[in-house]
DNA sequence: CATTCTGTGAGC
DNA sequence: GCTCACAGA
């Protein structure tokens, strides 16, 4: 909820920005189709209900009183000319990669300058502290030039307003001479987003707006400032007015019960008005983390870091059934399940491809009713379990956590019952590691090209199926250092068979596992990973299984080449873990397993077959580029 | 009968 | 670690 507060040190020297597209829905329905542009213009989701619902109000047809949330045949009333654009369908439901994919288009053009952090599909954060301070020690001498028509369009926060006067006053001011060093950078910042600012017209035909300050909250309040296609700076000499007359709600995390808490219980209307509390006072009245993090922002005070991220955390699909669209049979659950399954899975298909990274969750939301104690929306429990890659996994995997939770609602009277929204959720997503000397990129070059000659991608996919491969990297510490350890270990998945009424956890079934290689490298800085894998590469065959239906004891053999890491070997988790046969260097164990996992374990082992028939058990040999 | 998303900390 | 409420696009 509310940022752990932390406090900026006395003097905060950082300059962070935060840009917003103007009306982005809007403005990416108008660069698809140019006759839109001056146009009222708005984007609609549905249309046969009331005209639909807006979720995106151009300029133009905000001038009519036109607002978000508003219904098409409303919007329509209110400006009769509206052009109301519908947003894409498919599968029975809206489909939003087409704003997704532009505001990735963004991202990468504003990451240009500086740490950068996707705050939502249209807004990013900048540090650009590093890049201000750059350009500000390069013309320290000769002092701030030549300016941007766009920078002289800024507006710097407690500056007298003289509508006249304002380009010379603005221009004054960033290439005053005489400022302090923390306005001397702001500038600078300001001067980098206006051309930040200008890629991103040049190259998308998008308009943004922006905010420049030096913390992450000052910024955001003031991108929102002058819109649209405007930037606005502030100065620190001017944060103390600006507060005071600050609406509480309109503060970022103010916006809900915590702002109408403070408006009510403490009686006061603007963010300045807390500077009259004690930090003791309000850590007392909420807790320790909200009370510290009110008392700093009442003073301007935000430490929050602009995290490097270019990419969202999770995908979700969901769609609502509202009213007498209400889902009330397993039948139509499974349908519609089975909709915002196929889409997730292209989601997350698409971003595996581009991105190098695997979804490890799949969570499954609902809410529904009971028909028997009256009509009212009960939350309908979430549950999570393992994802497995492939359409018909993650169909099957959510219809059984469905089925777990609705059991757990009716129970135990039992009774009719209606759904009212579902979504499907992947999430945790792990990188794969890219280096030439990475087991995991060999192993998906080699199964890519088995897979063009094979069948449906969806039935034979690296992380999919019945089988993951767990990859990890021994942690750095502890060691001995230059040695660096890659494992991999290829096991079966289940879905989810049993949930815990208790604990309300999901069970899967044991693991069945084959562990089957473990690599180690020096990464010195004279071998590195990113050179040809050089190094003294172990390939270690280790096998392994677990018997079904027990836990598996630990039992940890110390491996006799690599005393030194196996501290790293520890499972963390007591009920997995693998025996270790040095012996048997044989894949014989694939042959415990289900017939059907054998054989694909077996298509995705050929090539270390191969390599051990051969008696070759360096990867190296696999990088070669005679080899492959 | 707003809808369809995403991210965070608390509490277990 | 998982689930939830809350806050925001
Ligand atoms: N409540 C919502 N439901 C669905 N989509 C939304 C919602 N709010 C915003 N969006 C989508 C559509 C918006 O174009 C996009 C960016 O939101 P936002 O920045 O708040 O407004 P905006 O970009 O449309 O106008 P502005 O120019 O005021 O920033 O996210
Ligand atoms: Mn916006
Ligand atoms: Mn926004």
């Amino acid at each position: 909820m509310i940022p752990i507060g932390r406090p900026e040190s006395h003097r905060e020297k950082r300059v962070i920005a935060h840009i917003d597209m103007d009306c982005f829905y809007v403005q990416v329905e108008q660069r698809k189709n140019p006759k839109l542009r001056g146009l009222p213009t708005a984007v609609v989701q549905y249309n046969s209900w009331k005209g639909g619902g807006l979720i995106a109000v151009g300029y133009e047809a905000r001038t009519f009183g036109v607002k978000r949330s508003m219904r098409g045949d409303e919007a329509k009333k209110v400006c009769p000319d509206i052009h109301l654009i519908q947003v894409p369908t498919a599968r029975g439901k809206a489909n939003l990669n087409l704003y997704r994919d532009a505001g990735s288009e963004v991202v990468s053009i504003l990451a240009a300058e500086g740490r950068c952090e996707r705050a939502s599909i249209d807004e990013v954060y900048l540090d650009l502290t590093d890049a201000a301070e750059r350009m500000l020690s390069e013309m320290s001498s000769v002092g701030i030039q030549e300016i941007d028509e766009q920078v002289i369009k800024s507006h710097i926060l407690g500056l007298p307003k003289n509508a006249d006067e304002m380009d010379k006053i603005v221009k004054d001011w960033i290439c005053k001479t005489d400022a302090d060093h923390q306005d001397k950078l702001l500038a600078c910042g300001a001067i980098i987003v206006a051309r930040l600012r200008m890629n991103v017209l040049k190259e998308t035909t998008f308009t943004c707006s922006a905010g420049i300050a030096h913390n992450k909250m000052l910024a955001k309040l003031a991108s929102a400032m002058h819109k649209p296609a405007q930037q606005t700076i502030v100065p620190s000499s001017s944060i103390k007015e600006l507060l005071a007359s600050f609406p509480i709600k309109k503060m970022k995390q103010l916006g809900g019960k915590l702002g109408v808490s403070l408006e009510r219980e403490l009686g006061i209307s603007f963010v300045g008005d807390l500077l009259q509390y004690s930090k003791e006072k309000l850590q007392d009245r909420y807790n320790i983390n909200t009370g510290t993090w009110l008392w700093n922002i009442a003073r301007g005070i935000n430490a929050e870091e602009v995290q490097g991220r270019l990419l969202p955390k999770s995908h979700g699909c969901g769609k609502t059934f509202a009213g007498s669209q209400a889902l009330k049979t397993a039948a139509t659950v499974e349908h519609w399940l089975n909709e915002l399954c196929e889409e997730l899975n292209e989601r997350i298909q698409a971003d595996l491809e581009k991105n190098k990274r695997v979804a490890k969750t799949l969570t499954l939301h609902a809410t529904a009713f009971k028909s028997n104690n009256g009509d009212f929306q009960k939350k309908f429990p979430s549950k999570s379990c393992p994802l497995r890659y492939g359409a018909a996994k993650i169909k099957e995997d959510a219809f059984k956590l469905f089925d777990f939770s609705l059991k757990e609602f009716i129970s135990p009277q039992g009774a009719a019952w209606g759904v009212t929204s579902l979504s499907v959720t992947a999430s945790k997503f792990l990188a794969i590691p890219s280096g030439t000397s990475s087991i995991l990129r060999f192993l998906s070059e080699n199964h890519s090209k088995q897979q063009s000659s094979s069948v449906d991608s969806d039935e034979l996919s690296i992380y999919g199926t019945d089988l993951e491969i767990v990859y990890e990297t021994s942690p750095k510490k502890k060691t001995n250092s230059s040695i660096h350890e890659e494992s991999v270990i290829c096991r079966s998945i289940s879905a989810p068979t049993k949930c815990n009424k208790k604990s309300n956890k999901i069970k899967q079934k044991n693991k069945e596992a084959c562990s089957i290689f473990k690599y180690f490298h020096s990464n010195d800085a004279s071998s590195s990973i990113l050179n040809e894998p050089s190094v003294n590469e172990v390939v270690e065959n280790y096998t392994s299984s677990c018997q079904p239906e027990n836990e598996c004891s630990v039992e940890l053999i110390e491996d006799p080449d690599c005393n030194e890491i196996t501290s790293n070997n520890q499972p963390a988790n007591k009920t997995e873990s693998w025996k270790y046969n040095a012996d048997n260097i044989d894949l014989t164990v694939i042959d415990e397993l289900p017939l059907e996992i054998q054989n694909e374990l077996k298509e995705w082992l050929r090539p270390y077959k191969q390599a051990k028939m051969a008696k070759k058990y360096s990867i190296a040999d696999y990088f070669s580029p005679s080899k492959k």
